[in-house]
DNA sequence: CGGTATCCCGGTGGATACTG
DNA sequence: CAGTATCCACCGGGATACCG
């Protein structure tokens, strides 16, 4: 994606586009954060990633890099106001898949009792089979 | 993405996720439309990528496909009532986008002043280079 | 009109190894 | 601890052509 942009989504899009970003906001938002503390809470990213999309959040003025000068290394990762203003943001979205989540998991379950039904059905009809 | 998620956000991120969808949940956001008249909506994609994001929103209850038998064959695409709440989750995330793109303008406008504030400096000490 | 079918390219992000 | 460096696999989506 790319400026111009067509509508204030694809600009917010633009910034929050990345597999792991919208995760770096959620752990960052309870406060700041070291790198490797970061990283322990995003299980499964790689240094090279987390690295890449820290950056990123960067650039755009989402986060702010404090680094300590000292030994061993320290630096911090935090939300700056705009981060804090795009996580607001973000809450309905998250509201709304909330209710996504649990449709599925009503679904799903809907599904296991009609399955656990037919089975039941089958084993009566042929039970030495 | 894939499920489970780990937290709303994901959830409805999968649902969006593609290059166009956003764009055609606001096409949509109007009321129903053709498959053609959405196409020229958004300029720039193809009818095959169209057909793609809308099997997918529609997958994910978010579209409702209506099939006309008739000739020429009509295809009308809607949102659903989910949809519309997916749309109204958005907003927010709009706003936002929209002031990023304000602040972008104003940044660009200064970085323009402060060019040409140059040029004239320049053009003042060497005026006849 | 409203699609499929194919082929292909570029970029994102995963794995691994190394460093100040 | 907090990163680079490198290499590579995957797949989303663009271009083009064809079909009911």
């Amino acid at each position: 994606m790319q400026r111009p942009y067509q509508c204030g989504i694809d600009a917010a899009i633009d910034v929050i586009d990345g597999k792991w970003k919208v995760l770096v906001l959620w752990a960052l938002d309870s406060g700041a954060r070291r790198f490797g503390e970061t990283k322990r809470l995003l299980p499964g990213i790689s240094e090279k990633v987390l690295a890449q999309q820290l950056r990123e959040l960067e650039a755009d003025g989402i986060v702010h890099r404090e680094v300590y000068d000292q030994v061993p290394p320290k630096v911090e990762y935090s939300l700056t106001e705009r981060g804090r203003a795009l996580n607001a943001a973000l809450a309905p979205l998250n509201a709304w898949g909330k209710e996504r989540i649990a449709l599925l998991e009503a679904e799903a379950e809907a599904e296991a009792e009609a399955e656990a039904a037919t089975v039941a059905a089958v084993t009566a009809v042929a039970p030495a089979a």
